[in-house]
RNA sequence: GCCGAUGUAGCUCAGCAGGUAGAGCACUUCCAUGGUAAGGAAGGGGCCACCGGUUCGAGUCCGGUCAUCGGCUCCA
């Protein structure tokens, strides 16, 4: 009997018999291994338990509590949901149903339109053929047969994709499971009966292959993890996402409002003005310790300008436009055009240059009405943007600056991030070559920064490649909100010029960029990120004075005096209430700082000091306190 | 823009066999002068998103519009 040689991820040559599966392999490595087996990957590629080893190479078990067993396992539960739903109503037409981070969907095309209720309908089918617990198995076709066998069930999207696979050569597989089965590539579990918690979440429209010219489609969002403990915990943590909406929040705590007169147009109340006044302050501080001035450019300018830009051609859809004594007046969806026409302004020397550009520019977009969401997706924003115009042997050690300073910016807040580039789009201006150069300059610069970046093909900007810095809030969830972007096209366009050593007219080259993003969704974000208990130097009420009774008012302002002087911000809360009253608001309001002022305190000179996490802290000297609390707003500290 | 759901007081929500609207919180006034997360009482407040239809009668049924929510597409 011919044996195979297996070498085990820890280095150990396991040897068996020709045909033996990976799941017998299982059982002879250990046989608490084989328990926990979902399926193995052999040579770098993820096999079935029931995979039959017919040569030697390298074994790996994939168990249950690594991120491929999971995967694997909410693959086999979005075939079980798609049993469940053709059980429901046979008529159903499959689509795709991948596994995504957290979860699977699957796609269905069919006329009754799912509810919500429908979900537990499903959800009861489901635990069915579970507990009928059918083997999973797996068939190889060729395509002719494959063909075949989903015509016979009128299966159109499955031909679809089998049409694709075929022209790409690639093995054409099945799994069955009862009376079901698919076209999957698999693996898959051994039986149904081994998935074991899950829940079905949404119901959604989703475009066959996610392009709006197709059928939309009914797309079934679901979960599944192997211990019930894991999906329960899976699902307080959306409970906990839910609760940090910054919407609600917003709302709460009095920062902004949008109204039905204007969707996508933010209203900002006082309070949400102190947050981006401070944002707009920390940002002017370190744009001008980084060599940077500061403009301002007009919101509409001649419809013409659009056309020199390349925006009139490439950002049509996303732009309003507006008439002015009978010219087409566009209304700005970037700020470059405007920081172009300054640069014009006057003969630029090489020795000018870089000009670090800032401007807290408001643009405005038309975004499709059923994008919109809260402060993260709005018609109208700011961008923190600025432009460098530089010469090319000045682009890398420009683009490292913007690094350094993105990443300083993060810190601050306590963001982790990580970044991606992105290259040439479909709808690009310009010729392959000046692509190149730029993109391989944006590369350059990361490289000497030593930063790991993931590629997205063809999801630059019309104009130029650029590299995006996707922050990390507390919740695991990623906001995109840096970018650079290079850009050897505006200048062309509008024959941007600077006087080089030579005397001769040169072509500079421009950067954009932006850090916070947009102001708006970056206070979405710190809202959701800090769930409203924003730092104290950023928290719109930092201090709230409690009088304990109307005598005591007057202390309260003498106090309130002395945190003047410093620009602290406070309120009095001279209600006639009781002091758990006062402080259960003020708690709620996220309020870093509640003093306490009654008796004691006015006869003893001091305050009482309660911080919204610690609680009662004790009596302090005044200025002992104002001293503490103005390090910690000075030093931006996290709390 | 597309698919689906939703739209009742400032907020959270109830109401429904179609007979002209209700709670809690918030707000106002009064009483209580209070010590670390809700003191008590009284009162005001709604063109039930908007427009049209069915009906003797519509918050409730039907159609359209707008907005919001969950996604798709797109993106800061």
């Amino acid at each position: 009997m011919k044996l195979i040689k297996l070498t085990l991820p820890n280095g150990d040559i396991k040897e068996v018999t020709y045909g033996t599966t990976i799941g017998e392999a299982a059982v002879s490595i250990g046989s608490r291994l084989a328990k926990e087996a979902v399926c193995g990957r052999f040579n770098g590629e993820l096999k079935d338990l029931s995979w039959q080893l017919i040569h030697a190479g390298d074994l790996e078990i994939v168990t249950t509590d690594s991120p491929d067993g999971v995967e694997v396992m909410r693959h086999t539960a979005a075939h079980i949901m798609a049993q469940a739903v053709l059980r429901l109503w046979p008529e159903a037409k499959l689509a795709i149903g991948p596994t995504i981070q957290d979860g699977f969907y699957y796609d269905f095309d069919m006329d009754h339109s799912l509810s919500s209720d429908d979900l537990e309908k499903i959800e009861a089918e489901m635990a069915k053929i579970i507990a009928e617990d059918y083997q999973v198995t797996r068939e190889e076709l060729d395509p002719g047969e494959a063909r075949r066998l989903f015509e016979s069930h009128e299966d159109i999207y499955k031909l679809e994709l089998i049409e694709g696979l075929d022209e790409q050569d690639k093995t054409i597989s099945i799994y069955r499971q009862g009376e079901f089965f698919d076209l999957c590539r698999g693996p898959h579990l051994p039986s149904t009966g081994k998935v074991n918690a899950y829940k079905l979440l949404s119901v959604a429209g989703a475009y066959w292959r996610g392009d709006s010219r197709n059928k939309m489609l009914q797309r079934v969002y679901g979960t599944a993890f192997f211990k019930k403990s894991q999906l329960e915990q899976y699902l307080h943590r959306l409970e906990e996402a839910a609760k940090r909406d910054h919407r609600k929040i917003g709302r709460e705590l009095d920062l902004f409002s949008i109204s039905e007169e204007g969707p996508g147009f933010p209203f900002f109340h006082p309070k949400g003005m102190v947050l981006r006044n401070l944002l707009e302050d920390f940002w002017r501080e370190e744009h001008t310790r980084r060599g940077y001035s500061e403009v301002k450019t007009p919101i509409m300018l001649r419809e013409e300008l659009w056309h020199r830009s390349g925006h009139r051609d490439h950002y049509h859809d996303n732009m309003y436009f507006s008439e002015i004594d009978n010219q087409r007046y566009a209304i700005k969806p970037m700020n470059c055009p405007g920081g172009i026409l300054m640069y014009q302004r006057k003969i630029h020397s090489y020795r000018d240059l870089p000009i670090r550009m800032g401007e807290l520019g408001l643009v405005h977009r038309h975004e499709l009405s059923g994008t919109l969401h809260g402060l993260m997706r709005v018609r109208s924003f700011t961008q923190d943007d600025a432009h460098i115009f530089m010469r090319p042997d000045q682009i890398e050690a420009e683009i490292i600056g913007v690094i350094d300073l993105i990443d300083y910016v993060y810190k601050i807040f306590g963001f982790p991030y990580h970044v991606e580039l992105s290259t040439k789009p479909e709808n690009a201006m310009g010729d392959d070559a000046i692509w190149e150069a730029a993109t391989d300059a944006l590369r350059k610069a990361l490289e000497n920064k030593g930063l790991d970046y993931k590629v997205n093909e063809g999801d630059g900007a019309f104009y130029g490649p650029k590299i995006d810095f996707h922050l990390q809030d507390c919740v695991g969830r990623t906001w995109q909100c840096g970018t650079i972007q290079l850009d050897f096209m505006l200048p062309e366009r509008f024959d941007l010029s600077y006087v080089g050593e030579d005397g001769q007219k040169h072509r500079p080259v421009m950067l954009h960029r932006v850090v916070f993003g947009a102001l708006e969704r970056f206070i979405a974000i710190l809202t959701e990120h800090f769930a409203g208990a924003f730092p104290t130097w950023m928290a719109p009420v930092q201090v709230m004075l409690i009088p304990v009774a109307e005598d005591h008012v007057a202390y309260a302002h003498k106090i309130a005096a002395r945190l003047d002087e410093l620009r602290i911000r406070y309120e009095i809360d001279d209600r006639n209430e009781k002091i758990g009253r006062k402080i259960r608001e003020a708690q709620l309001q996220q309020v870093p700082y509640m003093l306490v002022l009654g008796n004691n305190e006015v006869n003893e000179g001091n305050i009482s000091v309660r911080h919204r996490r610690q609680g009662d802290l004790g009596k302090f000297e005044p200025d002992q306190f104002i001293q503490q609390i103005n390090a910690e707003i000075k030093e931006k500290q996290l709390d």
